[in-house]
DNA sequence: AAGTCACACCGTATAGGGTACGGAGTCAGG
DNA sequence: CCTGACTCCGTACCCTATACGGTGTGACTT
């Protein structure tokens, strides 16, 4: 196994988007790719990844370990398929020319998938994105961007720049949401904790900045809600610089 | 194991500095807590971060497996251990003042770590950056805020901003990357893979602008160039963004 | 000088993981 | 009705992380 997915064949993008000619001899399948990943991804949002084992997964559908074998090539597939169906409600209402406005909407969608499924950054996805959920929301966006000026390349690397930027947004934020529960601590006393452990690791002598910096930070508002905020100011600062390469094209 | 690490205590900061008051009894360790680390991240640029198990990792050093439970209380630990490693030649020379020099260098040296070292965007880190490298790098940019009329908060954002980019962006560069380097294939054949790929998923009916652009990207320069032209093209975008922020605050 | 005890080291054992293999049952096409 | 494709799955194999307990070492105490 490798919690790393890399390569791909024509067979991994029949099982990503569900598409199964009915075979001619035989028994029907009692099962489908999609709802044994719905199933998967229950497991791994409730339990965490970790929890989540082909016998557990089987013991929960009530069939053979093995027989999971007979859909998905191996478990690494499996979990491709799991991240693409993590954003299954995520895609934005089009809006042909508004892109900022799809652009915020993808990212908080998309911010929120990954609230909703931690698991789905612990899953490395290789080579190019293929998911029927990714090519969606690449489809809206390049939509959105529909006479704006930009060339196609240009057009293709903002949206890029915006799912990158979410992408390690929510890695940070999921991190210190994670270990928030599971510290099961209040907000205070887990602001302390951090505070105590920045303490000795911060000697003022050799990080005179951040000591100021942190110092000012604990305190101010709650550890979520300042979370929260740094992702709007970054998301925002990205798109205004988008916005102003979009004006210097007219 | 979890690939996961979340949840810290002093002990884990103790390990991840090598602090270590010398044991006043027995005989003294053969190894440190950086060299395992160093020997382990060998093996993980090697061969991938699947082939590190910590009984490989005892054979390479020649020491019993359980020896290693003797510096590093899991595996988790050490996982986290590495991944600060990974960034350990990284910061770059502090300018004070000049921010936007600052973080273009860092993002670049951020991005350039991850890709030689692919493995740690495979490493899950929860809570709060409590590395030494992670701290300079912070401790570096805030100063190269310095008197540039942003509070700490805005500051802190946007070097959170800079880096939860470069994370997003270096996790689909290295996608690409080890997909083009474990398929073993030539750039044009690679990219002949990633049109007919395409082909087979994208309806034209159901995807106008992705079947379009994709065409015309396809055949235009090399993937890794056109991918290296992307990130830039995105930290761009987005210190333009900061930039705007800063000069409206004077 | 002898004793003590914290600590480094590590062999063994356990519980659990992914999945190769081969067999049994099932149904459509010939 | 038979044949062969295809689903299902029990068993087995090899590989993990790591708990536990034992052995030896050497700095401190007395």
């Amino acid at each position: 196994m490798a919690v790393e997915k890399i390569g791909w064949d024509p067979l991994r993008i029949e099982i990503l988007w569900d598409r199964k000619e009915a075979s001619r001899r035989g028994p029907k399948p009692a099962l489908t790719v999609h709802q044994i990943a719905r199933t998967a991804i229950q497991i791994a949002d409730d339990e965490g990844l970790d929890a989540l084992s082909m016998q557990r997964l089987a013991r929960e559908l009530g069939v053979g370990t093995m027989t999971l074998y007979t859909y998905y090539p191996d478990k690494d597939t499996l979990l491709e398929v799991m991240f693409d169906m993590a954003f299954e409600e995520t895609t934005p209402v089009p809006a042909i020319g508004d892109w900022r406005g799809y652009l915020e909407q993808m990212a908080q969608g998309v911010m929120s998938a990954y609230q909703r499924h931690p698991w789905a950054l612990q899953i490395f996805v290789g080579g190019p994105p293929l998911g029927p959920n990714q090519v969606r929301a690449l489809e809206g966006a390049l939509r959105a961007f529909d006479g704006v000026g930009l060339d196609d390349a240009e057009k293709l690397d903002a949206i890029i720049a915006v799912t990158s930027f979410v992408r390690g947004a929510a890695h940070l934020s999921v991190g210190l949401g994670e270990h928030h529960k599971n510290s099961g601590l209040t907000d205070e006393q887990l602001e302390a904790e951090y505070a105590r452990a920045y303490a000795t690791v911060l000697d003022p002598e050799q990080f005179p900045a951040t000591v100021a910096v942190l110092a000012g930070v604990f305190g101010t508002p709650t550890e979520t809600e300042a979370n929260d905020a740094g992702f709007h100011f970054g998301l925002s600062r990205l798109l205004d610089g988008i916005e102003r390469h979009v004006e210097s094209r007219c």
